[in-house]
DNA sequence: TTTGATGTTATTTTTATTATAACAACATAT
DNA sequence: ATATGTTGTTATAATAAAAATAACATCAAA
């Protein structure tokens, strides 16, 4: 596979819309950033304004946040960019035939679950706002 | 497919095991069960060996858990499937010269961390033993 | 009207994971 | 001792998810 970044680079480029509100910041200019292509940039940001996220129009390089940063969550941003997908992932290709193995995938699913939504939980604790504090705290430590 | 199943791969193995202590558990009946090849199924139990979670010994089909049940966390199998790999994966690509992405991804480290251990928490609270149990009582809806 | 950007879709490339093959080393039974 | 079968390990191939990329219609603004 290839490990997935899209959580980290939504969250990029949300913080980046909310550091330069009144700028023009293209696709472009954020991939340079992200250090990608401004294709997949839009696909991200695409993502996160049919999650309610973002706004932006057609043609118009000013995208901006939908709602204040403390109202958006990791776990929105996460939604947005990856659906339902869990953290861990059960084999789905056991043995039917097999009742033990059918059985243990089951209760797996259940802790998995649990563990899903625990992490979730911690997810939605976190909010942009707190990127953005913890953001300025770094910039700060560094010009001192 | 291709999603990583080896922890839930892992964890069939172990219940297996712990199902069946006194029997010849070849690689090839443990891999009959999860519908994948015995390379595979002995490439996993030799790192939940090395891992300390699983004893065995070559050329002889008897695993055995190295411990009871109840000492062998979803964490513990992780650990010796998986190693450090963290559920979320930052981006590590993103341009050294934007000192805004740096930072953003410095301050992501740090929630990420945060909800690492959130989630291994959870999974250390998660035992072998659990896992069986539940087994045990979806075994028995179904068979009344 | 021209320029430049977005939003979207389709295709290619990359890479982590699983599948598979091969074989020396070991256990067991005869 | 030998034959049989299994493990442990390594190397390579196949698979599939993610990111990279290309292409273009559509929209905004000067």
């Amino acid at each position: 596979m290839k490990y997935p970044t899209r959580l980290s680079d939504a969250v990029h480029i949300l913080a980046f819309i909310a550091l330069y509100p009144d700028c023009d910041l293209t696709s472009n200019k954020l991939a340079e950033s992200v250090q990608t292509n401004p294709a997949y940039v839009r696909q991200l940001m695409s993502a996160l304004r049919k999650g309610g996220l973002l706004v932006s129009v057609k043609g118009h390089p000013r995208p901006a946040l939908a709602r204040e940063p403390e109202k958006i969550t990791l776990l929105d941003a996460y939604r947005a960019v990856e659906g339902n997908k869990p953290l861990l992932h059960q084999d789905i290709h056991t043995n039917p035939a097999c009742g033990v193995g059918v059985n243990i995938q089951l209760v797996l699913r259940d802790f998995y679950l649990d563990i899903q939504k625990t992490a979730e939980h911690k997810m939605q604790e976190i909010t942009l706002k707190d990127v953005l504090e913890q953001y300025h705290i770094k910039l700060e430590g560094i010009h001192t």
